[in-house]
DNA sequence: TTGTGTTCCGCAATCGATTGCGGAATGCTT
DNA sequence: AAGCATTCCGCAATCGATTGCGGAACACAA
């Protein structure tokens, strides 16, 4: 069956397209006879008005954009998943791309996204990406984009960051706390900028507050990296008392090698991470960490979004507040 | 600035829209001399054809739908990013919404993919759904759609399956091989079809196989519930040789359980479950499991869902056969 | 010059819904 | 009964792109 029009319930009911149109969404020009027939035979038809119709004549396509690297991430699924559901109670769809952390998808991604003509994008960039003209268009077509997560490092742009740098010191602070020596500290992609922002304040935090604490941060760009990484490390006669991860992804690897090599938590080793939530509470003891929700994350970025279109521009940088969690593991 | 439109292109150049758009299009009609011109112009002003309007004309959204209960689930979202990949591939977009498991919000969201005349649509329903109205209407429009992991229990549907039976007999082979003479499985929701499935399948071996086997079932609905049997269940003074997970969900409470109580795996106890693969790979040693892939099932539907397009309909279940991955747990 | 073919392009309808404007019909006043 | 205000509804343009059909312009042959 075709779906059903506004032309057709006319004709049924010998009134005109623009009758209907009216009597469905209660213009008081209306009679409430005629509005009653129309809204029964609309029902009765299973009328659904035509989204493509409706936003290109009303030239608003309520339609949201996500840019993520890859929707299979439990960061990324929770930030999308927030989007989204904060989206439908508004009244928006939401269209998801994934690049895969290639810069060309990337821009394809970008192109999709302006052909469906989304009034405004959520971002977060590939590792990779040097060329900016993709998001400059959006500019000129005032699209509203917002970025989260990695940001390119630009100004004059909207964006939603964890407190990377409030989730450093606070890491930081918490193994000072707790008395530890010596760290081990495991970091991601030295490309991304949360990775820089939260290398900075971390090492700044030991130098101002504890410098006699010995720091060593290595870098890791998969799970299984940090996993070979603290294989080696056990192996060494000079070993730390606290390893940090600055990931999921990290403590992941990090925690598969203690696991394999007995090493027991807090006793050997002391853990802390900065996390989503899912992974620490999967051990036990629970890995103590530095809370960065992307759920949460998520509302942010949408409340920013709705203020960017109701033209109450707030340009600049609004931080999620991150929060210690507590385990058992440090 | 507002976007471009083959208006202005025309109007620019001083040709007709039609003959503007032929060109953009490797219309045979037009000149190469006209065409040079007109796609240089389309290029400058970075001209993007609506996606409405052309969707509107044509008649075809491109539009691909998928309905899951949560984004935000290990599983569901390598379903979804399986089939954006290969969406995107073959010039469909995709729009994803979640239902929270709440039947009024499914059949919005049914109605919302209704309003954006969407082409096709992967679904997995709510554990909750009785009506399936919102889903006959999507037959009316003869829109295909191909259920997943939690189908209804109707005739004629088309759906792509995890290969649930099999992987219930393969768990429970693999638990006989090993001479486990007591076991302890742990199932999901009851009211899923995957749940019923799994189950049965997983006891009828046992009677066929191994009668002298005694397997206990038990329910939870969550991993805090499987958690919390586990902890009863090592209380008490019967202890099982064997604790088979239906679920990734059921697997983490239970191994929250057995790392409290320092249950060393397998020697004290052996440890199976089904599951999409993140989690059994983050213990040690890791747990055994039967593979349930989310990324391959999202492949399968979408192939499924080419071939219902193309009119070439093939009606009833498409199975993924499941894979036993050896970890160290039995 | 007339006839037959090409080449290249524009007219106009169409997809489905929205909306400003104007007009017919009706009721009410005096 | 004539005048005026309401009430209720239709005409037609519009959003941007697609496409069948017809027609102008030109070339070449007879």
């Amino acid at each position: 069956m075709e779906s059903s029009t506004l032309k057709k319930i006319a004709e049924s009911l010998g009134l005109s397209i623009s009758t209907v149109s009216r009597a469905l969404k209660n213009h008081p020009d209306i009679s409430a006879n005629t509005r009653q027939k129309v809204v029964d035979l609309a029902q009765a038809l299973d009328y659904e008005p035509n989204a493509n119709a409706v936003h290109l004549r009303t030239r608003n396509s309520k339609l949201l954009g996500v840019l993520v690297p890859s929707i299979s991430n439990y960061f990324y699924e929770s930030f999308i998943s927030s989007i989204e559901e904060e989206g439908r109670k508004n009244g928006y769809s939401v269209l998801i791309l994934q690049s895969g952390n290639e810069p060309e998808v990337e821009s394809e991604n970008l192109k999709l996204f302006r052909q469906n003509r989304i009034i405004g994008l959520f971002a977060c960039i590939s590792s990779q990406t040097k060329d900016f003209s993709g998001f400059a268009k959006m500019d000129d077509l005032e699209t509203p984009v917002i970025f989260f997560d990695n940001i390119p490092n630009l100004n004059a742009i909207h964006s939603v960051c964890l407190a990377d740098t409030q989730a450093g010191i606070m890491a930081a602070e918490t193994i000072i706390l707790k008395k530890k020596r010596q760290v081990w500290a495991v970091f991601g992609d030295k490309q991304l900028s949360i990775t820089q922002k939260r290398l900075r304040s971390f090492l700044e935090t030991f130098h101002k507050l504890a410098p006699a604490t010995q720091v060593q941060p290595v870098f890791a760009i998969s799970s299984e990296e940090a996993r070979n990484h603290t294989n080696h490390l056990l192996l060494s006669p000079n070993q730390p008392d606290t390893i940090f991860c600055m990931s999921d992804e990290i403590l992941m690897g990090v925690m598969k090698s203690l696991q394999e090599n007995k090493v027991s938590i807090p006793e050997q080793m002391a853990v802390i991470a900065i996390s989503n939530g899912l992974i620490p509470k999967l051990y036990h003891p629970e890995i103590t960490y530095v809370e960065t929700s992307g759920y949460k994350l998520g509302k942010l970025a949408f409340v920013k979004m709705m203020s960017c279109l109701s033209e109450k521009i707030v340009q600049g940088e609004s931080i999620l507040e991150s929060v210690l969690v507590e385990g058992g593991s440090l």
